[in-house]
DNA sequence: TGGCAAACGGAGATGCTATCTCCGCTTCTC
DNA sequence: GAGAAGCGGAGATAGCATCTCCGTTTGCCA
């Protein structure tokens, strides 16, 4: 009666409901630590399964890149609504980009969905649908307190992200990330002494 | 008796000598507009040249692009040398990142030699040991000035051209990368309110 | 328990792309 | 004008990822 797998799908013989798990958790193992470029076949070995397994269950590389991606979101807009709800706006939108940069951080895959083209591009604008109306009001309100300076534009957080992804990607530490967030952060703060306004943003959607 | 073409090679046919620089111009066309993942084929092509010439100039592509190098080195150092000779420190620190930023905003080639992994590195490296001379000294000044907060270090000038550069690979905006730079800028600078000081630094060189 | 459909495994077919070679033909040079 | 130097570009070679095929194994239900 219960269906103990999706719903909309025959229900799976036991073994191979297994198997298709095993294969979603060394699919996010193997895109965390190796990015997206890693094959179904590695997917497979690192899942200890044969590779016939793995395409019986999933058509292609980019099919189980989504079902891994799922995760991705959730995990992301969890970091955007704790970071949202301090009351502190300078604060929680530091502490916002900082949630997300170290998730981009311990995960390769990630930081190619979110920084990636083609696909991943499509993939990324997905999240920014359900991350940019939590996090524009906050950018507001973090200019009506006066701590963050007025020329910034919502479409400069993804670009951060971007810089601070290539931090990580380039030199492989997995904290140096931190002291080029900061850098950007202490930019985009509001100066007693004032500054030059910044040239123009993204014309469109950056990525 | 007088050697037109560089010392230490056999002299070349007329056509010859002529077709080597026709390469040379095409590599770095095709470099700049393409990247260094562009094919002996394409820059053959590109010189209205057959394949076969191309190796019979440069055995591989990475002699090519070796080739091709020492010009950017070139105009990385003048760059640098340019902006060195600015009487205010922080000035000329400002405008050396922005010069550099600015050549790589618009060569891909030189992006990826900078920026890269694996051979790449090894030539960025090579420019590092020719900048780092220069540019050391500026930062030393600006700190002493009082405009450039004391917890930068000469290793975050590379970073600061990955990132920028990051922001021109992925979007393909040719300007946008000036915005970006600036509020770096602006985040190294010191603060009339003070900072928190940064995080730790690149452990040893970042690329 | 027997038997059959479902699932598995993994070698290898397929397709793609880049690198580099080879040799008949062309062009220079003396 | 003859011999050497250089050219062109088809195609050999190699590497790699995707996906298929089918003989074998496993779970399921009567």
């Amino acid at each position: 009666m219960a269906e103990p797998a999706e719903p909309g799908r025959a229900p799976l013989r036991r073994d191979a409901e297994l198997n298709r798990r095993r294969l979603l958790a060394a699919a996010r193992e193997v895109f965390r630590d190796r990015g997206l470029a890693a094959t179904l076949d590695d997917v497979a070995r690192h899942a200890g399964l044969g590779v016939g397994t793995a395409y019986r269950h999933f058509a292609n590389k980019e099919e189980l890149v989504d079902a891994v991606f799922e995760d991705m979101i959730d995990r992301v807009e969890a970091c955007a609504r704790e970071a949202v709800a301090d009351p502190d706006p300078w604060h929680g939108l530091a502490a916002s980009l900082e949630k997300v940069c170290e998730l981009q951080a311990h995960d390769r895959g990630l930081r190619e969905v979110m920084l990636g083209t083609g696909k991943a591009a499509q993939r990324r604008a997905l999240v920014d649908r359900r991350i940019k109306p939590l996090v524009d009001p906050l950018i507001d309100r973090a200019k009506e307190q006066g701590a963050l300076r007025a020329d910034v534009e919502p479409l400069d957080l993804p670009m951060i992200q971007l810089m601070v992804g290539a931090v990580t990607d380039q030199t492989g530490e997995p904290d140096l990330w931190r002291r080029y967030l900061r850098i950007l952060l202490d930019g985009m703060r509001t100066r007693p002494d004032g500054t030059e306004p910044l040239p123009p943003g993204p014309k469109s959607h950056p990525l």
